[in-house]
RNA sequence: GGGCGCAUAGCUCAGUCGGUUCAGAGCAUCUGCCUUACAAGCAGAGGGUCGGCGGUUCGAAUCCGUCUGCGCCCACCA
């Protein structure tokens, strides 16, 4: 863009780098003799499109990755999407259900033609936001984990597992979702609390032929639409209020059926009434106490939520309508007793949203035990680092209380189990359907495919997810019997770092080390960094319905990517929630445009190659060369430990206040004046220097000047450029222009105090104990006259003020306010006698100097000596005060 | 119900081994400046009983206990 444009315009930037990026391959990755760096994107959802969060988890990623690749690695970050079955499904059913097609009419095949041309259209709009977003991914490995290969790569798992005899088939309580219709796993369960109420009934001792007798006891239910399921009333064999009702029947209202008194110890006898209902079909406890006690199963809700004929009453009702309907019928038949408020909770869908219902099903699961074990080892060894490490807690407990997966799920959109069922029921699992048969005919000859049938049901989206750090790069997967060495799974697993949400820990995270350990005998990661949820301002999750989630493209297109990016990054430590606010993004504006200007300030000095470097220059130049190599290393540390924010502030600070303020202020030349070529050349290296840093947080600015400041050649990017490297530097050096800072802001706040215009010149004097060789940076910045180092300040007008021990003063032509000095001076001189009160009150601690370390007692002994030297100071400036007075 | 975590400036957060003049940063605020890179800027300034109480220690924002207020995870008391 126009290098003389007073503000900086990112959407004459970023495409334009972006497709010079890509035009170069620069993004791709192929195994060479580097060491790799590799990260896998977490997939999002094939037709997701983006939102904060992705935002953050991306630009964390990328500022990884393209730190990786400036770190001389071979960067490969592997981009895809995922097939999301639940989510994807229902919203494929919903747009047919807008055109008025019901799934229920279409064939599998139809359906799934449907969906992919659903993917089609809308899948990969992610990628390409990212893209907007900067994200320096390999396109060429894209991934979808319904690409042909990896689906293979899912089914081979699942025969791997069954004949390893770790998937089974069983008839399981699972969690129903009678809005997906489909079983969800427990993860995908999640409980709220929820007001409903406790209807406390009347169910009457029956007389032993059916009929009520006048006797009755009160069971209390939050779901009176199951009494028709009822197969028993349990009460705790320990409680004396109901042992009359020993070996006694029921009836349950309404239907008037006869039920048993039963006896389990899993009765609270303080909660309720101590009478439970013992449902079995739909209640995991009740099932589990109907095992113990033999009681029949009566299923009397179906898949969507409604009642079936065996209710016997309000068939077809949905369970909800149920239940309000069947609260009125018993109070009018006078068995309800009396409904209380009560919250209890309940637990949701976490795709529909639907209350799940506990439903008995054939379901497919994995044994999680073994690999369970093996995870949390990962995990417990060090071998997988979470970040921040509180999350090993939570981790540890689920790893030690994980019950079997229920990998199936009743849908169309995903892999479909390769099981295949013999006309006798029983049933083979292979991977392809000619395997099947050759199994099949193994058990019986005489079996043709079309006496196979398929099983209908698909895997858990998780059940690919979980392989995505191996299968992306060899599909075939270790473990599969004719698997053949692969060049990219040896060379990019295991990846290094992984970004993701804490949310996800257990669907995708602990499954992934447990894939990892399982195939390749090593975890898929060494690191996993959490982000934390973006909210609003306010607190809020961001969502539709409040409106308070920003389009991160409109965000880009206002601000730039850039200044996204490091909005993003400024609030975000990890694992902590992130509270987004658009003035963070300003923020970022902002620092674009200093950037801009201190490129356009430097690219626009004249240089005079005959001149030599002024003492100003040398200093600067020295200082800055120091102060660039601290912060380089200081940066070097906070990426090491994943504290990106601190990373980016202290390149922040280092740009706009050391290099821009003070490093660029003092080798400006005067207007119309040169600078010399030494000192030149050197500022371009520290602009440079600089821009790689900032690099892998804001890649497009720093692309654009880096190539504005020097000629490059056609093919170079700063991308691949190299980080500064850590360097030694001298501690003393940048201690000494700390004190000539203090020094210029003293003089500048003086002139604020006392109105002096900022550049009229002002003698100043200062005694010992100060750097000299800062004079000159003194002079400059603070605009100052004639500076000496002296021993006394003389009869001249003035204010004075230190700078650590080293007495400044600053010669004032007009009258000094004499009474408001000595007020200043003598409120300095109390503190610092408080404060030496202090010190020499630990000093004269024995304890103290008996236990505390030496170098601490030696610094306590500094602040002594430095206090009383101040003292002295503030003394003697008082009585020469009180003298002129 | 069980477990984990958090509480520091108006806001968002650092504070690494208990010890450096340790009480910090960014943003926001206030004051003065349209100074020839940048007003999306420059210069300067103010602002905190480190949630309460108790304990350990020569020494506590930091360790322990407890209380209060939040947050998260797990969970089958109907």
């Amino acid at each position: 863009m126009d290098t003389q444009a007073k503000h900086y315009d990112p959407s004459k930037v970023e495409d334009k780098w972006y497709a010079y990026w890509l035009q170069h391959k620069f993004f791709h990755s192929e195994p060479d003799n580097r060491p790799a760096y590799t990260i896998v994107i977490p997939p999002p959802n094939v037709t997701g499109i983006l939102h904060m969060g992705h935002v953050l988890n991306n630009t964390l990623n990328d500022v990884l990755i393209r730190k990786a690749r400036m770190d001389g690695k071979n960067a490969c970050w592997v981009p895809g999407t995922d097939h999301a079955s639940i989510a994807t499904e229902s919203k494929v059913v919903a747009k047919l259900k807008a055109e008025g097609i019901s799934k229920e009419d279409l064939t599998r095949e139809e359906f799934l033609k449907h969906a992919w041309e659903w993917k089609e259209k809308h899948g990969g709009i992610i990628l390409s936001q990212l893209r907007k977003l900067g994200a320096s991914c390999d396109w060429d490995r894209t991934k979808f984990t319904m690409d042909p290969d990896l689906s293979e790569a899912v089914i081979n798992t699942f025969v791997y597992f069954y004949k390893k005899g770790y998937i089974y088939k069983g008839v399981r309580m699972v969690n129903w979702d009678p809005e997906g219709l489909t079983a969800v796993s427990d993860e995908e369960v999640i409980h709220r609390d929820t007001p409903s109420k406790f209807y406390h009934m009347r169910y009457f001792i029956s007389d032993g032929k059916g009929n009520a007798t006048d006797k009755y006891i009160i069971v209390a239910t939050t779901r009176p639409e199951t009494i028709m399921a009822d197969a028993a009333v349990c009460i705790n064999p320990a409680d004396e209020r109901y042992h009359w009702l020993k070996g006694k029947k029921v009836l349950i209202p309404l239907i008037n059926k006869e039920i048993p008194i039963i006896e389990d110890s899993y009765v609270e006898m303080d909660f309720g009434t101590g009478c439970l209902k013992v449902t079995p079909a739909h209640d995991v406890n009740d099932y589990e106490i109907g095992l113990r006690h033999h009681l029949p199963v009566i299923d009397i809700i179906d898949d969507h939520g409604r009642l079936t004929a065996d209710a016997q009453i309000l068939v077809g009702e949905d369970r909800f309508v149920a239940r309000k309907k069947i609260a009125k019928m018993l109070e009018e038949a006078g068995n309800l007793e009396k409904t209380v408020d009560y919250t209890s909770p309940i637990g949701y869908s976490e795709r529909t949203n639907a209350v799940i219902e506990p439903k008995l099903s054939a379901q497919w699961f994995l044994k999680m035990d073994a690999l369970a074990k093996d995870a949390l080892e990962s995990v417990e060894s060090g071998k997988v680092k979470l970040i921040p490490d509180k999350y090993r807690n939570t981790y540890k407990h689920w790893m030690e209380n994980v019950r079997d997966w229920c990998i199936s799920r009743q849908l169309w959109w995903g892999q479909r189990i390769p099981a295949w069922y013999l006309p006798d029921g029983s049933f083979v699992v292979e991977a392809t359907p000619e395997a099947a048969l050759k199994a099949a005919q193994a058990i019986n000859p005489a079996l043709k495919m079309e006496d196979l049938r398929q099983d209908e049901d698909v895997l858990d989206t998780w059940f690919s997810s979980w392989l995505w750090p191996i299968s992306v790069f060899d599909p075939e997967m270790p473990g599969h019997p004719e698997h053949k060495p692969n060049a990219d799974l040896a060379s990019y697993y295991p990846t290094n770092d992984l970004v993701t949400g804490p949310d996800i820990i257990f669907f995708w995270v602990a499954r992934m080390i447990m894939a990892g350990n399982e195939f390749m005998k090593e975890e898929p990661f060494h690191n996993v960094y959490f982000t934390g949820i973006v909210r609003d301002k306010l607190g809020r999750k961001m969502s539709k319905t409040l409106g308070n989630s920003p389009d991160p493209l409109d965000l880009i297109a206002k601000y730039g990517a850039d200044a996204v990016r490091l909005g993003m990054l400024l609030c975000s430590s990890a694992g902590n929630d992130i509270l987004y606010d658009e003035a963070q993004v300003e923020q970022g504006r902002n620092f674009c445009g200093k950037i801009w200007n201190s490129y356009r300030l430097v690219s626009g000095f004249k240089v005079d190659a005959s001149l030599q470097p002024s003492e100003v220059n040398k200093v600067a130049v020295k200082w800055f060369q120091n102060k660039l190599a601290q912060a380089v290393e200081t940066v070097e540390d906070h990426y090491a430990k994943f504290r990106i924010s601190d990373a980016l502030m202290t390149i922040y600070k280092l740009f706009w206040d050391d290099y821009c303020s003070w490093y660029l202020e003092l080798v400006k030349p005067a207007f119309g004046a040169a600078i010399d070529a030494e000192t030149y050349e050197r500022t371009l290296g520290f602009f440079e220097d600089l821009l790689k840093l900032i690099h892998p947080v804001m890649p497009f600015i720093t692309e654009e000047l880096w190539h504005a400041i020097r000629p490059r050649g056609a093919q170079e990017t700063i991308m691949t450029a190299r980080t500064p490297a850590v360097q030694p530097y001298d501690p003393a050096c940048i201690d000494a222009f700390e004190m000539a800072k203090e020094t210029v802001i003293g003089i500048r706040a003086t002139r604020n105090q006392k109105n002096l215009p900022p550049k009229e010149p002002v003698e100043i004097r200062i005694k010992t104990g100060y750097p000299e060789e800062m004079a000159p940076v003194v002079a400059k910045l603070a605009c100052t006259g004639d500076i000496r180092f002296v021993s006394d300040f003389g009869e001249d007008n003035g204010v004075s003020f230190l700078v650590r021990t080293a007495e400044v003063f600053v010669v004032l032509s007009g009258l000094v306010d004499v009474a408001q000095e000595l007020a200043k001076l003598e409120e300095q001189l109390q503190y610092q006698e408080d404060f030496l009160a202090r010190v020499r009150a630990k000093l004269a601690n024995e304890n103290f100097v008996a236990h505390a370390p030496e170098k601490v007692v030696a610094t306590e002994r500094k602040k002594e000596a430095d206090s009383l030297a101040k003292i002295e100071s503030f003394r003697a400036q008082i009585k020469s005060l009180k003298e002129q007075q």
